[in-house]
DNA sequence: CGCCGAGTTGAACTGAATCAAGAAACGTGG
DNA sequence: CCACGTTTCTTGATTCAGTTCAACTCGGCG
């Protein structure tokens, strides 16, 4: 499937675009192509990009104390971007790092700020993705605040087994806040995953 | 000053409505006043406001395992909801619980995407608190992912002396993350705060 | 005065971190 | 295709931050 193809599918999702909209939006897309270990947003940059991933997988980190703390997966038919310094225009914290090979569809910031104002539909793509971003945040803070190592580790198993098969132990670790030594032993508890 | 002279500057903040826009805000609104100890929402209920805080403070929790575990605390003049439950439809986790007695402006969501439908504006405005609140969530997952406890109360303590003064130990130590006990620890360390 | 909930303190305990060492997997060049 | 070095993963031993449980203090209020 074409990137564009793909991207208007996922985001048909959010809002049901008429096709005149859709035209405003794909008129100003770059495509990129970043092979694995490539940075498609750096710490320190101001974040100008909402990406849609059509092809790969995606880490987005921050380092504190020389440490990398993971805070999302991202992977094929998702929107991504360091979305904190997109919203501030402050420089990320948040570097995003591809984990595969990758292709993406780049929006500009000015691009979709324009489309924003010419546009209902623009502010309404904008709201939903703002919720939807939220909804994922408060779903990790409220399991960071109660739930012990082990249970994170597998409310992940549950919901993204897939996940859990192909991310490394020390990115996985990174994201469940514990260290890979601990990770490592909650697996040596139960083999099959 | 009037709850809603005073909920017109909080907006304000968020975007410029024109007068026009205003009135239709303000036509919808209900105003309820709950005594200190009382459920502004409570779990299990699906929310359909947003409320505005006009006098008073609010604390926004859920319960696991018969612990109560503190997402985050609301002022005058901030706009507070379950909102989690508001933009999924369901029964909410969140309690929310005046700690003194409050004034609040209520927006019926019906109201609310009413006016996202019939103005822009709306959806600006929708899409403007919907970011806020990403980012508070953001930070406050980085912080829990990467901060110590001791890190996260000094924290704090220089972003919101005010609160830190006023909350109780119980929910201050249960929006750190940690046990009652702990904090205490942590704060006979240091006398001053 | 006496109770009651909130806060503090101490002592023992525990989940996860740290440090160190070995085993497996991976990529690169010969 | 193998040999090598490098990184990742695992395992064990020790340490440490924070919990748990229990006792005690303090301040407010009937």
């Amino acid at each position: 499937m074409e990137p564009m193809e793909h991207m208007r599918q996922a985001l048909s999702r959010f809002v049901a675009l008429p096709a005149s909209q859709w035209e405003e939006v794909a008129a100003s897309y770059t495509q990129r192509s970043l092979p694995k270990g490539a940075f498609l947003t750096e710490a320190g940059q101001v974040e100008r990009h909402i990406y849609f991933l059509h092809k790969g997988a995606v880490r987005n980190y921050f380092i504190k104390d020389g440490k990398e703390f993971t805070v999302a997966f991202h992977f094929e038919g998702e929107f991504v971007s360091a979305y904190y310094s997109f919203l501030t225009r402050r420089p990320s914290e948040i570097t995003m790092e591809a984990l595969e090979d990758i292709v993406v569809c780049g929006i500009h910031q000015d691009d979709l700020y324009r489309f924003y104002a010419a546009s209902a539909y623009g502010e309404r793509i904008g709201r939903l993705i703002a919720e939807h971003q939220y909804t994922r945040r408060l779903e990790r803070e409220m399991e960071l605040l109660s739930l012990t190592a082990e249970e994170r580790y597998h409310r992940l198993v549950e919901r993204h087994p897939a996940l859990v098969r192909q991310i490394s132990v020390k990115h996985l670790s990174s994201y469940l806040g514990i260290q890979p030594e601990s990770l490592s032993r909650i697996r040596r508890q139960f083999p099959k995953n």
